[in-house]
DNA sequence: CATCTTTGTCCTGAGTGTGGAGAAAGTTGG
DNA sequence: CCAACTTTCTCCACACTCAGGACAAAGATG
């Protein structure tokens, strides 16, 4: 199969591909509809776009009360990657030009391995994707890591969790394995994306997407734009004091965010909790090592333990405290929840809306809804593949 | 004088207003320089807006090593109002089309008498100035008012210190009495835009421009624009929770930033411990009614007085530690602090920046900047005016 | 006074985009 | 089965935008 060659020419041919891309097929008049053009330019431009390969003509739609029309489609052909490199995991994804998720991978890695460890693996599932003939080839890719990004030469930047990936050049380095355009983010905002393409975040022009993993971190949408901040560390609010004097913090200060609530500082209270026999349920859950991990708090959880009901409350009110400044600040349409703490559910989502309502001005909180995710792992490769798409469906 | 009827009739005039206003009299040839239009199109565009009145050419510039050329800019009679209502006090300015100071005049009132008694006096202030020469009518007005605002409409909403301006059509019937087009905006964003305009903040593109004065606001600039959330309350931080269970603040919640530092609180603070006899400075400066403003905690810290400086650090530490999340979220390339108690200087400044650079990440305080705004009582008017231009400089 | 530089104007030609006429293809009702 | 109406798509004439070059105007320089 031939690759994607061609860019959009021009606004128009950009603005249409992107409405192919949101809206699925259509046909020229629709598309006239929706599009600021007259007929007779609209045809101008879907012709070019027919040229080149990037759009295709097949078939006739059913009549609707007159002439039959043509469909117009995005090229079948397209394959985006999208890949999400988590502190722990990494998920890759073929989408196709819709970026629907054809086909999903998932394998535990520690992003401290270091990039080139992390590469080959993400090759190797990449290649396996390819084998499984879901894709020929990939038309582009999107990829997020943990950490802060220099956006426009897609290079991490002292990103605290992975030291051995500052500077090196990820973008790059994909682009030339991989034989195709590549984009890099962060992996929060990635979520942000993918939330708002296809998950709760749909029409909402201004949001925050709280991702709480093994750190804690918030995509921020501003008029539909993701905002990367000056030095593209924007939305790192693992590190934000909610206690005076409290917890010791890997970053060297005390009572950030990230220290007393996120994955990692719940299972390890978790796990404090077991061995001090204040939970025979999540005791009873310990794996050989001795570690519990977010999951294991749910399941205790949903089985009516009262330690694990207070330490998700507890947490839930940290990351509330916080979000409910953010929300004064910065009053969003929207605040999603989401990341691997996701299982937490109802229980952790309660004690944050309590308290963000409380502690938040009425006209902020007024029609503020505060929910979780629904892409769940699909969020981060979709909106992966959405920033590639992004991209190359800009004019050249 | 006739008033500005004319509005740009595209996005090249627009521009071209924009250039003139803000880089003062140009030739056609260095417009060309700043605009990516060819020397024929700008040459037809410019003779449009000369035909509307909008701009004008008087005479010609020195040569500069060929033909002299023309000497094009704004039409010297625009004038534009900028009205600043504070909680305390009103300031009314009148500026040219370059959006330069002719005239300012401040007025103490308080804001809760009331939309009808305020308007009154700001019409009183803008016929003085109108009298004294500086306009013979007024092209437009902006104007800021101390709470939220829907924007697109110009009225108040729920302003929590400002109660019986809720829902009152601030901009129709300024429009009305003034007879001139009018745009209303939040007091703390006009001071950003000023700021930004003819202050430190010019050539950045995201930042923060915190003002405290009686209540803390911040304005939110995003590439260049301002940014006021989803309801008109973005900004509104002076409700951020800064001690579990400090203060009572009129909210009705508990250790809201403005309950413990805010020129109100620092008054009230000063006025305690001169009562308590805990500094001589302060208390030689009580007025008859026993009271205190931020200027005399000021001055008695100029004077070496402990109690007056602890008072400044004690208040620093709290902003400071608001800001310092508020950098690590939005990861600005500049802090502006203004407002009242701009007084306080350096002091307050020291251990704002403490705490900033103590608690924010090393990647977003690298190379950020926190200064004081350098345009005082002029940076809300110079906003204001700066606000109806931008509207009247776009296409109608 | 000839030459060079800078500024501003005029003209042509390529491209962009609109709106209408009308053909193509289909549905609906008598 | 046919006439009338709809919807979709194509084609064409005309207006407008814009760039780039030729050229005129006005001054500096030697």
């Amino acid at each position: 199969m031939r690759r994607m060659t061609a860019r959009p020419a021009n606004t128009h041919q950009a603005r249409l591909l992107r409405l192919l891309r949101d809206g699925g097929p259509n046909s020229r008049a629709q598309l006239g509809d929706q599009i600021d053009l007259s007929r007779s330019k609209l045809a101008v431009e879907v012709d070019r776009l027919l040229e080149t390969g990037l759009v295709v003509a097949d078939g006739l739609a059913a009549s609707r009360g007159g002439r039959r029309s043509h469909n117009i489609r995005l090229a079948p052909g397209l394959r985006f990657l999208g890949v999400d490199i988590g502190a722990t995991s990494i998920d890759v994804a073929v989408t196709n030009a819709e970026l629907e998720v054809l086909g999903h991978l998932n394998h535990p890695m520690d992003v401290r391995e270091g990039p080139v460890a992390v590469f080959e693996q993400v090759l190797a599932m990449a290649a396996k994707l390819r084998a499984s003939g879901l894709a020929e080839g990939f038309d582009g890719a999107g990829i997020g890591v943990p950490g802060p990004v220099r956006f426009p030469e897609g290079v991490p930047v002292a990103p605290p969790i992975m030291p051995g990936w500052d500077g090196f050049p990820v973008r790059e380095a994909l682009s030339q394995e991989l034989g195709c355009p590549v984009m890099v983010d962060n992996d929060v905002n990635l979520m942000a994306l993918g939330e708002q393409h296809a998950g709760v975040a749909r029409s909402v022009g201004d949001f925050l997407c709280v991702k709480i993993g093994t750190g804690i971190g918030c995509g921020i949408v501003v008029g539909g734009e993701v905002y990367r901040g000056t030095t593209g560390s924007a939305g790192d609010i693992g590190h934000i004091q909610v206690e005076p004097d409290g917890r010791a913090c890997a970053c060297g200060n005390r009572g950030c965010l990230e220290a007393h609530f996120s994955g990692a500082a719940l299972a390890r209270d978790a796990e404090d909790a077991a061995r001090a026999g204040r939970s025979p349920e999540l005791a009873a859950r310990l794996d050989g090592a001795g570690k519990l991990t977010a999951v294991d708090v749910a399941a205790a959880a949903a089985a009516g333990d009262p330690t694990a009901l207070d330490l998700i409350r507890e947490g839930g009110n940290k990351v509330g405290q916080v979000i409910a400044g953010l929300v004064s600040f910065f009053n969003p349409g929207l605040v999603v929840i989401g990341g691997g703490v996701t299982g937490l559910g109802h229980n952790l989502l309660a004690s944050v809306r309590t308290q963000v309502y409380r502690q938040s001005l009425p006209l902020a909180t007024g029609n503020l809804p505060i929910v979780l995710g629904e892409l769940g792992p699909v969020a981060g490769v979709t909106g992966a593949a959405r920033l590639i798409s992004d991209h190359l469906f800009s004019p050249a």
